[in-house]
DNA sequence: ACCACGGCAATTTTT
DNA sequence: TTGCCGTGGT
């Protein structure tokens, strides 16, 4: 073909604005997008992509994208299919996770692993911990399974390996590190590797084969990473090393939308990535397309609040749009009530259930919200809970199948040798456990070897066999199924279906049905949608690729997407989506902020993103609602107004309450139990004794001297003078004011 | 092997 | 308040 100049491919760029273009036709280079909330972050990102193939002329096998989630890394190559009208096969567009895993399976002699070595997830990982604790006689008060858990995959996001770590003869930290240790050779022993394992050694891999690292840099001439704000210390050195000198390297992301410090993320990895790669060219993308210029307002004052900001300031072409609705709910319940009123309001205007989203700091507060979409007849939906290939009965299933595949898989061993209840108790496992460690080998050889032996004889050596027996039948018989009917067959021989079908109240039956999903899932898997199954068969050779997908693709819960549901999630899974209509719950002190937030500047910093994320769903109409009394642990609490909603301009706010109906008076002595009986209370009896000069505290405003006051009963009016607020005059029945 | 009880803590979550 | 964990009883 001729050579091909921009005004050619002007189809790529026509629907774009200016920034847009910008950053789409860059040229090769090393590229910073900081791409505001939806503000066609994808679209850029999907457009470069083609860019770089069409005018660019890079060959699909050029380029690698990188997403964190599997969901994002699906939406790009279907929008990047979309916008070429063909099928990539050989782009490799994927997750972190997924493409480390490619190369370690790709170079697994190189990477010193053996062929078939599995995925743990980190349940997995912290039952390890669990077991090598208790196997060590270490104190788990002291060395708490889950911190142990978080030191070792902390170390590997650093890229430490255990004798990298400095522990300045600390004895706690030696104690660490020496676990960190064990576990890793537990793993080898067992060809296990965790999800850090899998960035870490992959990194290794790379750096330590300059012939490897030489060939993937001459093939990658651009690389591609989205959500750049959540790449860890590993991820930053991973993509450097891939990246060297030569490639071209576009980063998107949005420091404001960092919200997963606490797990590793680095957004100074956006800064880093300034100064470290070369003549780095930064695009902003503020141009937001998803919301009124009300919310955008809003979020940009909020946001303002954070030190230290790349800097960026949403606009929109758009409509001012309403307000933002601050409902104050006397407690919890009248807060979901107020929302789930609302809702049916907001239904009736025409907007579906599913355009619309509940929103919330924690998990725990969805349960007074179900609750009442429940007594309301109302069809909702929790995003996020428990993930399919992460229930209990999918796990134990799966671990029969990587014994099927390796009889050295400890952990799987470990999980399964009494599930059913076969007879083999703790303290027969603890002895092969101890011979396991004491010989340095498996479980699996230490059963064998126990039985062989004799020490283990009688009840206990006959259920071991038995045990042992089993495995090798399935193995035998499964020989030739295909992948579904192996997994059909595990079910049942091992005696799991019948285990859970036992098993009283519904739960067994959910169980079993799961196990039955779990078939369906395997024969879905093999008619291929999946990239791990292009080469595998149908068959047995298709269990690793399953297996693999399972621990990595954990299992989208979307399921039900067709039924018209209200949506309930956490402010954190809600990053990425948008709704019309958004309500963001328990805007309270000490919930959002959360008070385990609250004290560091810079994790309260993160608090306020996560406000700016919530915010920012919205595309029409935004309810930020509170409770005054919030049961909290089975205790009632008294709650103030975020600092957050002080923190949005006054005239972009307005309060709401029930049409007509006065949903609390102030009253001085509040019977908690009354209060959360009572619907609504007429106000007047038991209004709060307030005097001129007397101080007060508004859950709005803060606290203020009562100036003046006129009228009597629900109607009366108090002029009440706030610090940095100014004068107001409220009316009693209406306003929540608390005497001090 | 299984269940019932008491003590205790209690964000956020992907891979 | 819930839910997890370890303990002790059957």
């Amino acid at each position: 073909m001729d050579d091909v100049s921009p005004g050619d491919v002007s189809p790529l760029l026509d629907d774009l604005n200016p920034a847009q273009r910008e950053a789409v036709s860059a040229p090769q280079g090393n590229m910073l997008v900081l791409a505001g909330a939806g503000s066609g972050k994808t679209r850029v990102l999907v457009h470069r992509i083609a860019w770089l193939m069409q005018v660019e002329r890079l060959s699909p096998y050029a380029i690698l994208a990188v997403t964190f989630t599997n969901k994002a890394a699906r939406e790009m190559r279907t929008r990047l299919e979309a916008l070429l009208g063909l099928s990539l096969r050989n782009i490799w567009v994927g997750t972190f996770h997924s493409i480390a895993h490619r190369l370690l399976r790709t170079h697994w002699q190189d990477a010193r692993l053996p062929q078939h070595f599995q995925i743990i997830d980190s349940d997995d990982q912290l039952r390890l911990v669990k077991r090598l604790l208790k196997d060590h006689g270490i104190d788990d008060e002291r060395y708490p399974p889950r911190q142990v858990q978080y030191f070792i995959s902390g170390c590997k996001e650093e890229g430490l390996r255990p004798h990298q770590v400095q522990t300045h003869g600390d004895a706690y930290l030696g104690q660490m590190v020496e676990l960190y240790e064990r576990y890793q050779l537990t793993c080898e022993r067992g060809g296990l590797v965790d999800f850090g394992e899998l960035l870490l050694r992959s990194l290794e891999l790379l750096r330590d084969n300059p012939r490897l690292l030489a060939h993937y840099r001459e093939r990658f001439a651009h690389l591609l990473v989205d959500e750049f704000q959540d790449t860890n210390t590993l991820q930053y050195a991973w993509l450097k090393l891939l990246a060297g000198e030569q490639a071209g390297v576009t980063v998107v992301g949005d420091d404001d939308q960092s919200i997963y410090g606490w797990r590793g993320a680095r957004v100074e990895n956006i800064r880093r990535f300034e100064q470290e790669f070369k003549n780095t060219h930064t695009v902003r993308l503020e141009q937001n397309y998803r919301s009124t210029s009300a919310i955008l307002d809003a979020a940009n004052a909020l946001i303002s609040h954070n030190a230290g900001r790349m800097g960026k300031e949403l606009w929109t072409a758009g409509v001012k749009g309403e307000p933002i609705s601050v409902y104050a709910g006397f407690n919890d319940l009248d807060e979901a009530r107020f929302i789930v009123d609302t809702i049916r309001e907001k239904v009736d205007e025409g907007f579906h259930r599913r355009e619309i989203a509940i929103l919330y700091r924690s998990n725990a507060q969805s349960r007074v919200l179900e609750e009442t979409l429940i007594r309301q007849g109302m069809p909702y939906r929790i995003y996020g809970g428990q993930r399919f290939y992460e229930r209990l009965e999918i796990k134990n299933a799966l671990a029969y199948l990587r014994l099927l595949l390796n009889r050295d898989d400890d952990a799987s061993l470990e999980r399964v040798i009494n599930v059913p209840a076969r007879g083999i108790g703790t303290r027969t496992v603890e002895i092969l456990r101890e011979r396991a460690r004491s010989q340095g080998v498996s479980l699996w050889q230490a059963l064998h070897d126990s039985v062989g032996d004799g020490t283990c004889k009688g009840r206990a050596g006959n259920a071991l066999s038995a045990f042992a027996n089993l495995i090798e039948r399935l193995d035998n018989d499964t020989a030739g199924l295909r992948l579904h009917e192996i997994i059909t067959h595990v079910n049942e021989i091992s005696g799991l279906i019948d285990h859970h079908r036992n098993e009283k109240g519904e739960k067994g039956q959910a169980r079993v049905e799961n196990l039955e999903e779990l078939v369906n899932a395997a024969r879905a898997f093999t008619q291929g949608e999946t990239p791990l199954m292009q080469e595998a068969g149908e068959g047995a050779a298709a269990l690793e690729p399953f297996l693999a997908e399972a621990a990595l693709n954990a299992g989208d819960h979307e399921a039900d997407e067709f039924e018209d549901c209200v949506q309930l999630m956490t402010l954190h899974s809600a990053k990425g989506l948008e709704f019309p209509v958004v309500f963001i719950a328990g805007v309270e002190e000490g919930l959002f902020p959360h008070k385990m937030s609250m004290e560091e500047p810079g994790r309260l910093e993160e608090e306020r993103r996560l406000c700016y994320v919530g915010v920012t769903r919205a595309m029409h109409k935004l309810y930020l609602t509170y409770a005054e009394l919030r049961r909290l642990h089975g205790k009632e609490t008294f709650q103030r107004a975020s600092r957050f909603l002080r923190e949005l301009p006054e005239e972009l706010l307005e309060e709401v309450r029930l049409r007509g109906q006065i949903s609390r008076p102030v009253t001085a002595a509040r019977s908690s139990r009354g209060l959360a009986q009572q619907e609504s209370v007429t106000a007047g009896d038991g209004l709060p004794t307030l005097s001129l000069g007397q101080r007060v505290s508004h859950p709005l405003f803060g606290e203020g001297v009562i100036l003046n006051a006129e009228g009597q009963g629900e109607r009366a009016r108090v002029q009440v003078s706030f610090e940095g607020e100014g004068d107001k005059w409220l009316v009693l029945g209406f306003a929540k004011l608390t005497p001090l």
